[in-house]
DNA sequence: GACATTCTATCAAACGCATGATAGATTTAT
DNA sequence: ATAAATCTATCATGCGTTTGATAGAATGTC
């Protein structure tokens, strides 16, 4: 263990910043538990020993490549919503295009953010659920609101939105660049399947659980 | 390393079962990485050496483990089908039934199953990858023979069933047996949820993409 | 039926190696 | 000259796996 300086240079930011790239790389390919610091070091050029100037542990590194990609997830989504229209409508499609791009564009954000949030300790893991959380509870209320205008046909909030989401977030498993299919073009499907189908308001209501 | 008898005892097939029952807590609780042979071994009342007398290696194990939960979701639909009506309305039902309760109820194998892919050498791999795909395209032949009949829009079926698999899988991640709403309510809703919505025939044909 | 042989199932101990982390010396930049 | 940044060298630990052995059951032989 070594005591951080209270300001950092610029350099040092940067090296931060180049450390979480090659933990995200070496956490994509090996997992957290597979992948090491030596690798990490030498992937950003540097000695493993080294790593540790910066950060105090493969925990710490692991926790910021998390709370960075939960966070760049969640700034996307509230930045579109920021440019978006007023109606419900819009206002869903926006995000959920977000949320497509996101995961077809930034595959080891998305699969190292869901895959080795069980490896971080608890009071680790949970800023990073809190977010998580937050950007779900965005969701829910703007499939609310929509429901509320008469946009939506009146679903279950909780259950749709969670079925939303893992079935945009699916691309992250399939979607390839070179493949046939454009991000661009999956998600105008996705998110038409979701709003001219499941939630069109001509349909009669779906009947709710209880 | 050691040769293996031609035939097991009833015995020797008994304690295989419970090695990969073992293993499965294991891997689920730690990852396939953070898992000891020591603690698979203590789970099943064995000194870690001894598992080898069972099987050639840990990563034999886990194909072993990911094989047979992969296999026991395959046979589930192919006996919910075997049961099921003949109309595509249906057999789709049943099947999302089945891939629902398991992902419910079996929550183990399904999260070991899909997140520990990773680490299993090629060759291993192609074996669960074939039954995952077998799965994918029965899934898909069921659309696209529903879609024939007139009795779905016409969707893209590559892309609809993929959304559709993620949406109902997403139950593993929240669905708790003591939770609010028992899996057969959460089936029911998923299930009217694709299938008077998004797949209902009175919409408008979805437009495909290109 | 008695003895010899082989097989099944298990273990304790150890091997070789990779790991995360630390301490302290050394270099680089201001 | 001071502080920042990186290195070399090292450590204790834990890992998957191998080894060599043993008790007892099963099987074959006379």
């Amino acid at each position: 263990m070594h005591s951080y300086p209270a300001k950092l240079t610029e350099h040092a930011v940067e090296t931060r910043q180049a450390i979480l790239d090659a933990a995200l790389d070496a956490f994509f390919e090996h997992g957290y538990q597979g992948a090491t610091m030596r690798d990490i070091g030498r992937r950003v050029g540097l000695n493993s020993a080294s790593l540790y100037y910066y950060f105090p542990s493969k925990e710490a590194i692991l926790h910021h490549v998390m709370l960075r990609a939960m966070q760049e997830l969640l700034h996307g989504a509230q930045q579109a919503l920021a440019q978006a229209g007023h109606s419900p409508l819009e206002r869903l499609q926006a995000v959920l295009r977000t949320h497509i791009t996101f995961h077809g564009s930034r595959r080891k954000e998305a699969i190292v953010g869901e895959m080795e949030l069980r490896v971080l300790p608890p009071h680790l893991r949970q800023d990073v659920v809190a977010l998580r959380d937050r950007y779900e509870r965005m969701l829910r209320e703007l499939l609310a609101q929509g429901i509320a205008a008469g946009a939506f046909r009146p679903v279950d909030v909780a259950l749709t939105v969670r079925a939303m989401i893992w079935a945009c977030s699916s691309v992250v498993q399939w979607y390839r660049p070179d493949g046939p299919l454009s991000l661009s073009t999956i998600a105008d499907y996705y998110i038409r399947l979701w709003t001219t189908g499941l939630l069109a308001p001509e349909l009669p209501p779906i009947q709710l659980p209880e």
